[in-house]
DNA sequence: ATAAATTATGTAAGCGCTTACATTCTATGC
DNA sequence: GCATAGAATGTAAGCGCTTACATAATTTAT
């Protein structure tokens, strides 16, 4: 065993070949010959030989790696997503480098400076929302660009996500067909957040075309946490008894919610209705299960990495606006209007 | 806005300086003058020179980068433990490289390997059992290294965990206190995941201490989701009705499990009682909320970066084995035996 | 004021690969 | 058998940094 890792040269001379063959055999293995080819296999084999990412970026000027932000991998929702984007990624050979912002979109940006610095072929997004010189760089570098988990048609990027505002739609719509006319919303921040924000967007806009108010007391917004949607429910239902509806941001935050009308000794859904959003895997098995919102976590992701290596291998910056479909999920949460 | 990124040549010429005297400003701002640091402060301003993560990573061997293997990130345990990992890491400048083996050692193997060409400083990865070559490629590269979620004092290696064979126990005698004979349990896959073996064993030794014995048919092993613990479950007592505790591999699976004891209207813990394992932060806003053991999985992600960055400023390899609790956490899932 | 010690900057040699271009084989057609 | 095109291989110039070492500027001691 020697004590410097072997180089590509040390290859080279092993195989008795110059190092561009070497570097041919492990890029395009079929512009060698067999022959040598195998001769070369086996001096990679002997020597333990790994080449040098790094060197290999410099020269080629290719990293081989995407990288990604997201708001946070503790939530299971962008675990789907990230796992799908990152096996996309892995069968084609290339790496994911996963950062986050922790919804916070100064924080992002100094992400993006990092993964760029660092060296990213294609780099993935989360929402629509990102400070101006995130733009800039990220279009400075002339590398594929997708924003995950968004869709609007107008959008000046490519996107890949479905429409928040009316994903909120049905949401609200179905609770008014319940009969339900007082509302009250636990949403997650909005200040950093534009799919909170739309999804808030899409109720209010409902409720408003059935010519339903709803009071900004109602409307709580708290970190994404089961422990914080708990105290908000309980804050909300102290300071407005007549609440029957409660459309939470997300599933997360609908669970701390349910926790807490359980501790009310409300019956949930036949004095309480509750709403969630994103459908994670868990939900169908609690109890009662939760009525939400299914977002195509997953496709999302592995829509994302398809998307990203074609337009590497096609050497082009293509936009491209996919929706996907976010259907609501009835199931046993929400009921009719207590009288 | 040049066509080319500008390059440390750029920076230098504009700043009237050496590519050196840049380098250093850079790395070791204290070397160079006030005055001639605001000049190339300026220049890297005006040209928006950002360096080239490949040039220096090869120029100077170091990447600044650390990757991490996890089985999945898909499991909320997982994600606490990377994202205090990548804080600790972020704040010293440094960034995460994640992977991801999806529970297999092979799998793991090509990542280590994947890794380690891509070039990282340290690496992390989940249990202590490993492929022969992972400690052997590892080692050749005189990294820092650290296994997670395992503790063994005997250990060749670094490690940052607890004693999956006490947490084992402390759950089966949990359950033996209050009265119970008859055990089902519900197991992640054992093949390939030394701690769902030790858990196992642990649970295995208790109960043969206090002369219980537990047939193999009993015994399931599924993969980690909610679902597959539900139709377990359903089998688990299909063939053996008389069953009065379910210890189930991690909480996940206990979920499954619940749902399933609700489908067959058992109450729990009056007729069934069920554990899980890592305490997940939903778990106690469930209902009924389950007895579990809380896995310490964001202090062994800060002690982790902690670790591998003292090791990687003293340019050392000390082995040091941290043993952190895990302790039970008796909630409503647990009862005294039905008679 | 001058020599010595210290600090700041410059010079230039790599780091380990890729790749355009040059050269040498090999296969093909006549 | 020989010219020729095409395939296989070699040569060598970078890619954009870091860093030992050399040199110049500055400070300190005498």
């Amino acid at each position: 065993m020697q004590n410097k890792s072997p180089t590509i040269a040390d290859v080279a001379d092993h195989a008795e070949v110059s190092t561009a063959t070497v570097s041919r055999c492990i890029n395009q293995p079929d512009k060698v010959k067999p022959a040598v080819r195998e001769r070369i296999t086996d001096a990679i084999q002997k020597l333990g030989y790994v080449p040098s990412g790094a060197a290999r970026a410099l020269a080629s000027r290719r990293t081989h790696t995407i990288g990604a932000i997201v708001p946070t991998i503790d939530n299971a929702i962008f675990s789907e997503t990230i796992q799908h984007l990152q096996s996309g990624l892995t069968q084609a050979n290339y790496t994911l480098l996963l950062a986050n912002s922790g919804y916070s979109l100064d924080e992002e940006l100094r992400e993006v400076r990092s993964l760029l610095s660092r060296g990213i072929d294609g780099i993935v997004l989360v929402g629509e929302m990102h400070r101006p010189e995130v733009f800039a760089t990220i279009e400075q570098q002339k590398i594929p660009y997708v924003n995950l988990w968004t869709y609007n048609p107008e959008s000046k990027y490519s996107c890949i996500g479905f429409d928040h505002i009316k994903a909120g739609n049905h949401i609200a719509e179905h609770l008014i067909d319940l009969g339900h006319t007082e509302f009250g919303i636990i949403s997650g921040f909005q200040e950093d957040n534009d799919r909170a924000l739309l999804r808030y967007r899409g109720i209010r806009q409902s409720l408003e075309k059935s010519g339903l108010k709803i009071p900004e007391s109602r409307i709580i917004q708290c970190r994404y946490s089961v422990e914080q949607a708990n105290i908000s429910l309980h804050q909300l239902l102290d300071n407005h008894p007549e609440i029957t509806a409660v459309v939470c941001g997300n599933d997360v935050l609908a669970i701390g919610a349910l926790s807490a009308a359980r501790e009310r000794k409300l019956n949930v859904p036949e004095q309480l209705s509750i709403t969630g959003f994103d459908n994670m895997e868990i939900i169908p098995f609690l109890s009662p299960a939760l009525t939400t919102v299914n977002a195509p976590s997953k496709r999302m992701g592995s829509h994302a990495a398809a998307y990203i290596l074609k337009q590497i291998q096609n050497k082009s910056l293509d936009i491209e606006r996919t929706e996907l479909t976010a259907e609501l999920i009835v199931r046993e949460t929400t009921g009719v209007a207590p009288e």
